[in-house]
RNA sequence: GACCCCAUCGUCUAGUGGUUAGGACAGUGGCCUCUCACGUCACCAACGGCGGUUCGAAUCCGCCUGGGGUCGCCA
């Protein structure tokens, strides 16, 4: 084997927003990359000047740093590596150059035609249900007439030229051996009569200039790929190893696509995952150790990391399993760190600003998935939500409306008289009223936690929450329960 | 429609001729507990179908079915 430098890409175009199927794309190519301690480059692909979106490189290129698939190389941004942009290197005219050597070695020629006539084209082929493909009216121009059309102005677009028999094959690494008749192939448009290259061309000739030694791209690509290869062939250039991956589905019909909504990076992030167990999490959609494991640092996947563990199959996106592993990673976390991180979130639903979370922040803490999930639980801080007295029923704490209510009577007036607000003494304060009173704990404590907090789920118990919202609002609150209970 | 590809629990997957088909998420039930949660224990649940090959197929082959992709001067 030769000992060739490994050397990946991300090639994303510059659509505004970071789906999580590209994104996991960038990482194989990445963690290919750091594995074999190759190098990973970064490359816009922004060739459709009428698709240009404003902000789109810059989303990107934050979005890769922020998640650690830093590049290594690339044109020099002041000290740091920027990414290679393609429409600054067509600038550079590197793409025509090739394109006019294709022409004369008989790999591609001038297309004259005009977008109508390839409509016309188009709807024929659709009528008589045939793969749409060029008739190739222009391949026998004469060089006469190709002239005459420059000398005219008239515009072009150059179009490789596809064998009329045999087969061109490849191999993937994934996919295995994949073989298209060449008959088939339509002849590509190679450079656009605007004189930017398309996709199909920029891509072949920037992997080769760049020294790209593994194509890792969407499965989208599998049947074009016998195109680049002859492409390839054409200009005598050593073809890259090729790692296609599956589609990230939003179910079995359909892609995770941006009108669903969740796809983009930001998105989850914005719910507040973690980016950490978001690339955890796509990692191992269509890729897997080989072994049990499921939780990965990005260190932890560049040395388990296998090419050849890669599924063929798509994969459905099951954002329960992602709120799983994110909670993981969130339970791991120190309380501090817990708070620092929930703390947007806590604003969100809590404007007060005179509350101690420390008290719930442990409860808090088990039960958030994502960071946003501690909104819903914390909405009866600022105002006691209305409810009714079946809340007060529980089988398992044997409550009732009426021994709630007796209990929530005992409660008040001992409570008005304690003075010691501070959750762990308010505890032991109910344990001796109801040594006292005679009342069970369990129907002091539910009673008082359902008085104070009018939900049925919080993140800490009744003591806790007096504690948290202050013995004004306590004492409030529970003269409220009591009139509830008396209705 | 033509061409390319794919096919194990609901989901992500392990499995490369001989396994009680394993794990994880979700779901369900029990335990724990100042509720819920967390934790913990258990349960539920899959080889799409039909033919081959073989002593023996989830594993190999064919067909069918289902699904995805491509068929743009988009990438």
């Amino acid at each position: 084997m030769n000992e060739k430098r490994v050397r990946t890409r991300f090639a994303p175009s510059p659509t505004g927003y970071m789906h999580v199927g590209n994104l996991r794309t960038a990482l194989y190519a990445w963690l290919i990359a750091r594995k074999y301690n190759g190098t990973f480059v970064l490359r816009i692909e922004d060739t459709d000047q009428e698709r240009k979106v404003e902000g789109a490189v810059d989303l990107i290129y934050r979005t890769l740093a922020e998640t650690g698939l830093t590049h290594d190389e690339g044109p020099d941004i002041g000290g740091d590596f920027g990414p290679y942009v393609q429409s600054e290197r067509m600038a550079a005219g590197i793409y025509m150059k090739y394109a006019e050597e294709l022409i004369e070695k008989g790999f591609a020629y001038r297309c004259f035609c005009t977008k109508e006539r390839l409509d016309e084209l188009h709807k024929e082929c659709e009528e008589h249900h045939l793969q749409t493909k060029y008739d190739r009216k222009c391949l026998n121009l004469t060089k006469e007439e190709i002239q005459k059309n420059l000398d005219a102005g008239v515009p072009y677009v150059i179009r490789q030229k596809m064998p009329d028999t045999g087969v061109t094959g490849f191999h993937d690494e994934v996919y295995g051996d994949i073989e298209v008749e060449n008959s088939t192939m339509d002849d590509l448009i190679l450079i656009k009569s605007d004189g930017y290259p398309t996709y199909n061309f920029a891509n072949v000739i920037d992997d080769h200039l760049m020294g790209i030694t593994h194509v890792v791209r969407g499965s989208e690509y599998l049947i074009s790929t016998p195109k680049y290869n002859l492409l390839y062939d054409a200009f005598g250039w050593e073809k890259p190893v090729y790692v296609h991956v599956s589609p990230v589905m939003r179910d079995a019909q359909r892609k995770l696509s941006k009108r669903d909504g969740d796809a983009s990076y930001a998105d989850f992030i914005n719910k507040g995952c973690l980016k950490e167990a978001l690339l955890n999490y796509i990692a191992l959609l269509g890729w897997n150790p080989g072994d049990d494991r499921e939780k990965f640092t990005l260190s932890e996947l560049v040395e388990a990391f296998d090419i050849s563990r890669i599924n063929k199959s798509p994969a459905i996106f099951d954002e329960a399993k992602l709120r799983w592993l994110n909670s993981e990673y969130i339970r791991e976390m120190s309380q501090e760190e817990f708070l620092k991180n929930a703390m947007p979130f806590i604003k969100k639903a809590v404007k007060r600003e005179d509350v101690n979370f420390d008290v719930i922040a442990a409860g808090l803490h088990k039960r958030t998935e994502y960071f946003s999930d501690v909104i819903p639980q914390l909405d009866f801080v600022d105002e006691l939500p209305e409810y009714t007295k079946e809340l007060y029923i529980s089988k398992k704490m044997k409550t009732d409306p009426e021994n709630s209510l007796q209990a929530l009577k005992v409660l008040k007036p001992e409570l008005e008289a304690f003075d010691e607000w501070e959750h762990e003494k308010l505890y032991y304060k109910v344990l001796d009223i109801a040594e006292k009173s005679g009342i069970n704990k369990k129907v002091l404590l539910w009673s008082l936690r359902v008085a104070l907090s009018g939900k049925e789920l919080t993140p800490g118990g009744g003591t806790d929450i007096a504690a948290i919202i202050g013995k004004a609002e306590s004492l409030k609150r529970l003269e409220k329960g009591i009139e509830i209970l008396s209705a």
